[in-house]
DNA sequence: GATACACTTTGATACACACCATCGAAACGG
DNA sequence: CCGTTTCGATGGTGTGTATCAAAGTGTATC
């Protein structure tokens, strides 16, 4: 199953192992809370910082001359994002849900003068970011809706998901809207790809935001609903 | 205008200054002719190598499992292709028109400790990468398919195309399945939209892969066709 | 507890695009 | 020269999803 959401990065790495590892420059980073609705970065911003989610979920949308949005990705934990453009973020990213980001200078990622640590490591999240999106690609190009939403949900699973007397639960944070911008559908069509994975007895939902998978295996494969 | 295709670098600074520049790391870089239908690498392949187009056009593409396949991005002179995930290459690339690439050791990309100009500017290459990658996103999810047609027409002529008698000459390299797989369509759809734009008189054919753009403006405007 | 608002869900309809089939033109090989 | 193949173009049909509309659900406010 391939990641079509921002990529983690190794996870043997642990997130806190970078945040609380010896500086060995000055100001290279820094550990920030950031709260619900606020923004790290506009598109056209220029760009100072690259961020690592350490917790919490973060947005990033971009907006087409005529007014529809696009969401890029949902970041989350261990995902790093605001890879410039040039001199300037060519996104906008908000927080879904508070948490805290490692802001890194960017000059850690685009110079190897640095800390090589973490070059490389922002480096690789660059490149795995690069997979992920040609990964998205297919899911947005050739998937028809209800297998969108069924990958969607096995990412979140895979990603997010908590055991739970034997199946997996996952907290969608955002709104359905959020994921139909993501997945390239309407919002109408996400709630009815749920609806019908419902009435299979794939999943079950406990309120709109937590769904439980029943059965995975039928969730994998479920381009063949009904 | 956004850029939909694999994204070029920087335009005041010619491929040929970094071809033919004096190579102060042995083996760094080396220039290579290749011929119609070579695959520089499969998906899976260990990533050796990073390559810049000289001349010539590649295809990037990846198979779904159902077995339809995407075209990620056609890779003009300039473009640079075979960023890896990990270890390996994460897509197929071969050759569409004969040319010649740039070969750059992956450690060029992933270690500072070469030669910084190569490492800057295959980093930045990464970078632009991401961004154009995100603008094809908005096409995929957010197009019709006559904006989609004529956006890659767009790009073909800002990239490719030359002046001639007043309008724009495109040659298009590839096939229509080749540019239906990169939109998302099929190929009726993309022969459809074409045939619309000429009947519009917004565009003209020479042959099949020939396309003179006789009204820019309305081509950038094609949502409204009829 | 009543009202308002935001969000989700469901229903009915329309249409854009996929799908299937056919045909013409060009390229190729015997 | 003519069969074969490949590619592009066009017509007809069906369907998945967008669109429009409205009801249902939860949460905040007074």
């Amino acid at each position: 199953m391939y990641v079509t959401l921002a990529n983690h990065l190794d996870e043997h790495h642990d997130v806190c192992d970078i945040a609380e590892a010896p500086v060995s420059q000055a100001q290279v980073h820094a550990r920030r809370a950031v709260s619900v609705g606020h923004h790290l970065f506009h598109e056209g911003d220029e760009a100072h910082n690259i961020y690592e989610v350490a917790s919490g979920l973060l947005r990033l949308t971009r907006v087409l001359e005529n007014g529809s949005r696009q969401v890029i990705a949902f970041a989350l934990p261990g995902d790093v994002v605001g890879f410039p453009d040039g001199d300037v973020h060519h996104t906008d990213c908000d927080v879904l849900v508070a948490g805290e980001v490692i802001s890194y200078r960017r000059q850690a990622l685009e110079s190897g003068a640095g800390d090589p640590t973490v070059h490389t490591r922002l480096l690789q999240a660059a490149l795995k970011e690069i997979s992920g999106m040609q990964d998205h690609f297919m899911m947005l190009a050739r998937k028809s809706a209800p297998e969108k939403v069924a990958s969607f949900l096995m990412v979140m699973a895979e990603r997010t998901g908590t055991f739970d007397g034997g199946h997996t639960r996952i907290v969608l944070p955002m709104k359905r809207s959020d994921i139909a911008d993501f997945l390239g559908l309407t919002i109408e069509t996400v709630c009815r790809a749920i609806t019908r994975l419902r009435k299979a007895r794939i999943i079950a939902l406990e309120d709109a935001q937590t769904v439980i998978i029943l059965d995975n295996n039928r969730l994998e494969n479920a381009a063949l609903l009904d």
